[in-house]
DNA sequence: CGACGGACTGAATCGTAGA
DNA sequence: GTCTACGATTCAGTCCGTC
């Protein structure tokens, strides 16, 4: 039975979902069960690793590694696992909105099990990530590489799901104008963030990094966005979010979990809406049509067009097409055909001739862009 | 039926098992499995991926991407591909020594279905390696991140596999004395090393650069030890591992490759005893994005950038990007606008506050690469 | 001779709003 | 649900021709 704990923002102007921004305490497949069909927009999961662990390691120094040796991680078989990944998978499927998104992360103890069953559930993979680690654990024994990142696998709901959320244009702008790529360098979770107890013991093995999170976050959502977390712990997915201005909704077992993570995520300051606003790009401009030129008097009928090179000319029609040899189109289709090729965007190809010098037509655009944001429709 | 080809390499001083350091023609499956049992100290294998690509790709200037659409790499369901993978895996396993070890290479598009076979074959997995591509492909249409990796799995034959070859302490002096990690950094193979046909297009749509295979065999292998290569293709196992004097097996199906593989293993001089890293060299600084700087916390979302001489104020939000006026854009482009430039260097034109001093957000980024310092290469 | 610019290329699961 | 038109989208190279 869930257990309602205590909302963590305040009350919207729109009636929020009861689920939101709250921590529901039981077993992820059974909480999920009870959510509303199709109504989170990202999950991020981080399930059991199913380490299989066999006898104590030691240091060089012979000091003991606290391994993650909980009862959660441990699983009678490959077969057993596998039946528990399948079972909160195609959970989480059904929650998750057709549109959405859902990243699981893991090792090469349980990635490649993880992913398989994506793929056989119907989930469509959009990219792995690596997570690099700055500092990662050395291999003590010097048997094996250094084991230095974990996976991320990033899907959509379905094959052909249309319109999930890639804020492409502000991952580009953050990245030195380089698009994003599919390896992350991220230090681990230690330090001030990293939760502890009375005795300074880690309050949770596998604590994630807020980094990778917001980076997360940041990718693949939308300020008022719920993220679903199955697998809460001690709540980093619920405190990076609610800082983002983020919804999230969490499940864990744990109650010991749970009151670490509502403290810390009650603790967490939201920024406000004037950072949180997502770059993007030319995509979230409005559309121009070729005829607002005319109607705002920045180019007249009969006027010519060239491409930059002024191998081609074309002239404007008053209803807004151009023609070249009596063949009138869009900008765009008459730019394609001069050109041979199937597509073209005319408001880069074509340019108009102005005291002697040529100009893209994109630059008159700008000018009714402008007009517009100053004198809104 | 196998058509044995000449031999590479001169009589060895002990006779040699007659299938060494030749390319065998046929399916990969009944090749291996005319081999005898437990006689190839490691494999190397890059299966098809099953890249599954539904249309035509195309750059921005609207050239065609030439995609990887050749037969052998098409199947009917992910069913299919299983019993595929499993078969040939199933059939390495029976021809490795039981201290031998197994490499298979993979995208997210086939690797976590490889990877869950093997564990379910028996095959114990003793690292996921990242080869990380310093120049891979774009995404040319921006709705995902730029696939800038793959991903190679190294197992042993068995889960308590004693003695298998892993060369610690050499990989550890060539990589500047501290422990070689799991995500290596080459180039994509490109130029002279690239095999061209006689009309200058690449004889094989997925060859691999031989410092990757180099990596493998200097790190799993021992002079004189057999790498078997299911998956031969143009032959840059063979090549590789004569060059650092290791014997061969490849398997190939297309004639046209097994002779364009001859050729070059024909052509290959072998050293002597010493070490090759062929990527070891000096790496530019790496690219630090700026969103970096909000995930370590060096920079609030919201916090004032001002240039050096304060003239122009611009505000961090939480997506990496800088804003002023309401425009949001990368630190460069809006360095540049605000100077009217068409080009500026965001990381020392914008500061920060600091104790009533103004410091270039340069040397915060410097103070990340610090943090961040580490050797992938 | 070198510097420079343009063409070309690589394992790629690469639209969407509005009618 | 389908169909159509819009119009957005690339990084690190290598190679070759021109200046």
């Amino acid at each position: 039975m869930a257990r309602s704990r205590s909302a963590l923002l305040t009350t919207p102007a729109v009636p929020a979902p009861s689920f939101r921004d709250q921590i529901l305490q039981g077993h992820c497949v059974s909480q999920m069960e009870m959510l509303p069909a199709g109504s989170v927009d990202v999950i991020f999961a981080d399930p059991p690793y199913n380490l299989q662990l066999a006898g104590d390691l030691h240091r060089p120094d012979q000091s003991k590694v606290d391994a993650v040796d909980d009862a959660w991680d441990q699983f009678e078989s490959f077969q057993a696992y596998d039946a528990f990944t399948r079972a909160w998978l195609l959970a989480a499927r059904r929650v998750l909105k057709p549109n959405g998104t859902i990243w699981v992360i893991g090792s090469y103890h349980n990635i490649f099990r993880v992913g398989a069953s994506m793929q056989d559930l119907g989930y469509w993979i959009l990219n792995d990530v690596v997570w690099r680690k700055t500092n990662p654990m050395p291999n003590f024994r010097g048997r094996r590489f250094q084991n230095a990142h974990e996976t991320l696998i990033w899907a959509s709901r379905d094959s052909g799901a249309k319109g999930y959320t890639f804020n492409y244009d502000s991952l580009k702008a953050a990245n030195d104008d380089v698009q994003m790529r599919s390896d992350w360098l991220f230090p681990i979770c230690t330090g001030g963030e990293r939760l502890k107890d009375e005795e300074g013991q880690k309050l949770h093995p596998t604590q994630k990094p807020e980094a990778l999170l917001a980076r997360i976050l940041l990718a693949s959502t939308k300020p008022g966005d719920t993220v679903l977390d199955p697998f809460f712990g001690t709540g980093t997915t619920g405190a990076v979010a609610r800082r983002l201005g983020r919804h999230f909704v969490g499940i864990e077992r744990d109650v010991d979990y749970i009151e670490a993570a509502e403290r810390r995520i009650a603790a967490v300051e939201p920024l406000g809406a004037e950072s949180l606003e997502i770059f993007g790009g030319k995509r979230a401009e409005p559309r121009v049509p070729f005829a607002s030129l005319l109607e705002a008097g920045l180019i007249e009928p009969g006027t010519r067009l060239t491409d930059a090179g002024r191998r081609h000319v074309a002239h404007v029609r008053a209803d807004g097409t151009v023609a070249v040899a009596g063949e009138a189109a869009s900008i765009h289709r008459v730019g394609a055909k001069v050109q041979g090729l199937s597509a073209c965007n005319g408001w880069t190809f074509w340019h108009v001739e102005a005291e002697g010098e040529l100009r893209p037509i994109d630059e008159l655009r700008r000018l009714v862009r402008e007009r517009m944001a100053q004198r809104p429709a």
